[in-house]
DNA sequence: GATTCTTATCCACAATGAG
DNA sequence: CTCATTGTGGATAAGAATC
């Protein structure tokens, strides 16, 4: 697994090697055998489609040697920020087990390629800044004053440019409140959300907030998964002592991702203390992860209650307003370009998952159109997003059409499975069985065994049946698209 | 209530496609 | 090849419609 070249304390002999052109090419062949390894993994893992647009064609750029950073190259602007957004912390990761040598890796744009000036969506709009969430930096500042652009937090992730809707007010405010009150009225502050609703946002701008009205304050970011990393790091260095003296050193520490810890016995130990002693300091502490914190199994009750001990915030998914103002606020940035309001619309209303996707979709409709020369529009999205679309379709299940159905024509649930054949409960069943087949994967026999085991020829006759009926009765159609409309909200 | 008509259902079996 | 899915035509009996 672990490829190893013979060259192993590189730092140290690269330079004094005589034959540094023979160093350099044997490393070239290292690397690339890591990568072919990696990449077959992650084909695995995503599936031919992904990997052929998004990781086939990166190019292995240069190891740095004195920072451990690894350049990966991709053909386009897009493609990197698409990359970095999605892939970044996986491709680290895989690195990391891979190689020792590696320690960071730096997705960039393949500088043989002309960069669309027109395309760099990067910087303004938080796409593509995964990259901070490694916080590599946050370690490597702590000898100095606490100086905003080294301790790793993301200069475009700050409150002001949190979009907030009634989901994740309450998680905004007691964000708010943790910077800016004198003295924290609780501590720590757990935030919970799933992925892609902003826990990484707020942590970013309480770390600025804080270090606005304390200048010199010192802040602790990274994510739990990097502190694992620096935590073993130092364990095997003999460096624990100083590493503790550095934790506690800290006025603020943000942590992002705890769920990583799980298993982790020792680095949970530690943290434990660190918790302790900086709360008896008064310090503040705040944690992310996607779930709540008794969900957390693995991780030892007395860490569970420290966590818990403060404020656990919830922050919901976005609902449709919500999404529908990230999108406005985010077009505001291009502001000349024209965005019809129905994309904003089918956008916000379709992809619901997570707001990266949401925002990384909105980016990837405006560098298509530019690059194409072709106005936004609702048929443009409707094309070129259909990988976001078909990941964020809803899974409906047999069970939820049936129930909506037979609460819309009010029978009892009882009949999409009974044998009777009377109109009024035959028409439902047949509706449910139409609606299954086309808002679910399933196949005829499928549904037919969820309606009290019926055959699939008789599925396919209610499909054909309700769709023709549809062309003709215009009653039926309006039952069918409003059943359709509940459904799929 | 007895009748004819309509059709929801099941069955047997062919064609097709994924593994 | 095997298995599951889709699709066709036919038979039957449960309801609907008509008297």
């Amino acid at each position: 697994m672990i490829r190893r070249g013979p060259h192993g304390g590189r730092d140290q002999s690269a330079k004094q090697e005589g034959a540094e052109d023979n160093m350099e090419e044997r490393e070239a062949i290292d690397l690339a055998a890591d990568w072919a390894d990696i990449s077959q993994g992650l084909r695995k893992d995503l599936g031919h489609q992904l990997f052929t647009q998004w990781i086939k064609p990166i190019q292995l750029g240069k190891l740095d040697h004195d920072t451990g950073t690894l350049d990966l190259f991709l053909p386009t602007e897009f493609s990197a920020t698409w990359v970095e957004d999605r892939y970044h912390d996986r491709l680290s990761l895989a690195w990391k087990i891979a190689s020792s040598d590696v320690r960071h890796i730096s997705i960039k744009v393949h500088p043989g390629r002309r960069k669309i000036a027109d395309l760099d969506l990067r910087g303004q709009d938080g796409f593509g800044h995964r990259a901070a969430n490694d916080a590599s930096l946050a370690m490597e500042s702590i000898g100095d004053d606490g100086f905003t652009a080294s301790v790793g937090l993301d200069p475009s992730q700050t409150f002001a440019s949190f979009v907030t809707g009634s989901t994740n007010i309450l998680a905004k405010n007691a964000a708010e409140r943790m910077a800016k009150a004198e003295k924290p009225q609780f501590s720590p502050l757990y935030l919970k959300a799933a992925t892609g609703q902003g826990k990484t946002h707020l942590l970013h701008a309480i770390g600025h907030s804080y270090l606005q009205t304390h200048p010199r304050a010192r802040i602790f970011y990274c994510s739990a998964e990097r502190f694992m990393v620096e935590f073993v790091q130092a364990l095997k260095s003999n460096e624990m002592i100083e590493f503790k003296a550095r934790l506690r050193g800290f006025d603020l520490l943000l942590v992002d991702d705890i769920q990583f810890i799980i298993g982790k016995a020792s680095a949970q130990e530690e943290l434990l203390y660190t918790i302790d002693a900086l709360l008896n300091e008064g310090k503040r502490l705040v944690f992310a992860a996607d779930r709540a914190p008794q969900a957390l199994d693995g991780v030892e009750p007395r860490l569970l209650s420290r966590l818990s001990m403060g404020l656990v915030a919830d922050i919901q998914p976005a609902d449709i307003e919500l999404r529908r103002a990230i999108l406005e606020s985010k077009l505001t940035k291009f502001a000349p370009l024209e965005v019809p309001g129905d994309v904003i619309d089918f956008l916000a209303r379709t992809v619901s998952r997570n707001v990266r996707e949401l925002v990384g979709g909105l980016n990837k409709l405006i560098a298509y159109a530019q690059l194409t020369g072709q106005e936004v529009s609702l048929q443009l999205a409707e094309e070129q997003l259909t990988d976001i679309l078909s990941a964020n379709r809803r899974r409906i299940t047999i069970d939820e059409i049936q129930r909506t159905v037979c609460q819309f024509y009010r029978i009892d649930r009882s009949e999409m499975s009974s044998k009777r054949r009377a109109r009024a409960v035959v028409r439902p069943r047949q509706v449910a069985m139409y609606l299954a087949k086309v808002l679910t994967p399933r196949s005829y026999p499928e549904i037919g065994r969820k309606f009290g085991g019926r055959d699939h020829s008789t599925v396919i006759h209610a499909v054909r049946l309700i769709e023709d009926l549809r062309q003709r009765d215009a009653d039926m159609d309006g039952d069918v698209r409003s059943l359709l409309r509940q459904l799929e909200s």
